[in-house]
DNA sequence: TCTGGGGTCCTAGGACCC
DNA sequence: TCTGGGGTCCTAGGACCC
């Protein structure tokens, strides 16, 4: 068996445990540049939010409603993450961290000591009392039906966090009761297909002939199917190494200028740059595109982006910043009003393999891999683009996203720290 | 005025090889 | 008269996930 833990809404849930007040009410937080809603509470849902939606255009709803808005402050995301995986690692053997808010844990073995929905509302408990998080979880066969249960928890009291789906009545039951748009591995597309075909519910599908779903659907659609019989077969382990790094921004406003543009470009090159060493990595490639405002039909649409290939493989900032600039040049059309840029490293490698290159362009090699090193320990020491290149232009720069309703660092900056009067 | 970011896997088709 | 079979690799685009 395994379980699916995922914590409710929970960029919502994290803001909640530092803004004690909010409890029971409606909370949302948005996308970068204060753009859609990405996380609400089920109290903001039924105010008439949606995930989703662009956030001005429901500035009346939010008002009338008292809805608190969040800017996005990932950092403080990933920290409280990493306390509730830490928490599952010490309370189970075998933890897979599939997502900021989703880890499935591998039962086997605990069967027979334990009763395992009580065993792992402990661990719900667990995590409420030491991160104030609130989790659902499922219990199942499969990771498809480890999610149906874990929604069927979220959404019922009764089974107090954990929904186990343990044999084949309450399989039946519970495909019968969810919706099929729900179901992980089930999109927009797939989903019409079945529709077209008669089928509505999940059930409906699971009790499909194998050889219906293979003359029909490609592999995916079928390892969802057999998910959905309690045969697990799709495996989420954690991949080692990134193939592609992407670091890519809407601009709080929108530039037309070249070196602006190119500032931006420089900045995220350089995030990638610092990505692709925390992975011990080197690229080959460097892909950089520009935008402009696809909602603005008033105004001249643009979009374009080109593939550079560096001449060593690389993690070196200045050299992948220098290629990003190359590239951008070659793209840069004026008279576009641009909205959005980025850079994707890719042919990435593992940098321990990397061959000597008697042609290197460059000579002191290791040195600069040192300076590497030591503008990443100082970064880690104070604070994020302490040290950075000039080419990375001014914190002030007009085309930094918008971050209005941004909360503190209270994990990760000692100023910031909350104090607590009793 | 205003609309997110970062990934993975699969597949079909083309180019190329012997 | 009349043009094979079997394979790999690469790429772009689609679909999906959070």
């Amino acid at each position: 068996m395994v379980a699916l833990v995922d914590c409710n809404s929970f960029f919502c849930s994290v803001e909640k445990v530092f803004h004690p007040g909010l409890h029971g009410k409606p909370v949302c937080v948005l996308s970068c540049n204060d753009g859609c809603i990405v996380a609400l509470t089920p109290e903001a849902k039924a105010v008439g939010l949606h995930r989703g939606d662009p956030i001005f255009r429901m500035k009346d709803t939010v008002e009338r409603n008292n809805v608190t808005v969040f800017s996005t402050n990932m950092y403080l995301y990933a920290a409280m993450s990493r306390r509730v995986t830490n928490i599952l690692r010490s309370s189970v053997h075998h933890v897979e961290n599939y997502s900021i808010d989703e880890s499935f844990c591998y039962l086997d073995g605990y069967e027979g000591c334990h009763d395992l929905a009580g065993y792992m509302r402990g661990v719900v408990e667990k995590i409420r009392l030491y991160t104030d998080i609130p989790v659902s979880v499922g219990i199942a066969p499969s990771k498809t039906l480890a999610k149906v249960g874990s929604k069927f928890a979220k959404n019922y009291r009764g089974y107090r966090s954990v929904c186990m789906i343990d044999s084949d009545e309450k399989r039946r039951k519970a495909l019968e009761l969810f919706d099929l748009a729900d179901v992980w591995g089930i999109g927009r597309q797939t989903l019409a297909k079945l529709n077209r075909f008669g089928v509505t519910t999940p059930l409906q599908f699971a009790d499909k002939k194998e050889n219906w779903v293979k003359s029909r659907f490609a592999l995916p659609t079928l390892q969802t199917w057999m998910e959905l019989n309690g045969i697990p077969c799709i495996d989420t382990a954690e991949k080692p190494r990134k193939q592609s790094i992407c670091t890519s921004r809407s601009f709080g406003e929108m530039v037309t200028d070249f070196e602006a543009l190119k500032t931006s470009v420089a900045d995220f090159a350089a995030s990638c740059a610092n990505k692709l060493r925390g992975q011990r990595s080197v690229a080959s490639s460097v892909t950089v595109f520009i935008l402009s405002n696809r909602f603005r039909k008033d105004l001249p649409q643009y979009g374009n982006g080109t593939t550079v290939m560096l001449p060593t493989p690389t993690s070196d900032t200045i050299e992948i910043t220098m290629a990003a600039a190359k590239a951008l040049k070659t793209i840069y059309m004026e008279g576009i009003h641009y909205k959005k840029a980025g850079v994707i490293l890719g042919d990435i490698s593992d940098a321990s393999y990397l061959q000597q290159d008697l042609f290197d362009e460059i000579p002191n090699r290791p040195e600069r891999n040192q300076l590497m090193e030591g503008i990443d320990r100082l970064n880690q020491l104070y604070g994020l683009k302490t040290v950075r290149l000039a080419a990375e232009g001014e914190q002030s720069s007009i085309w930094r996203p918008k971050s209005e309703h941004k909360s503190g660092n209270y994990l990760s900056d000692l100023d910031e720290i909350l104090t607590i009067k009793i």
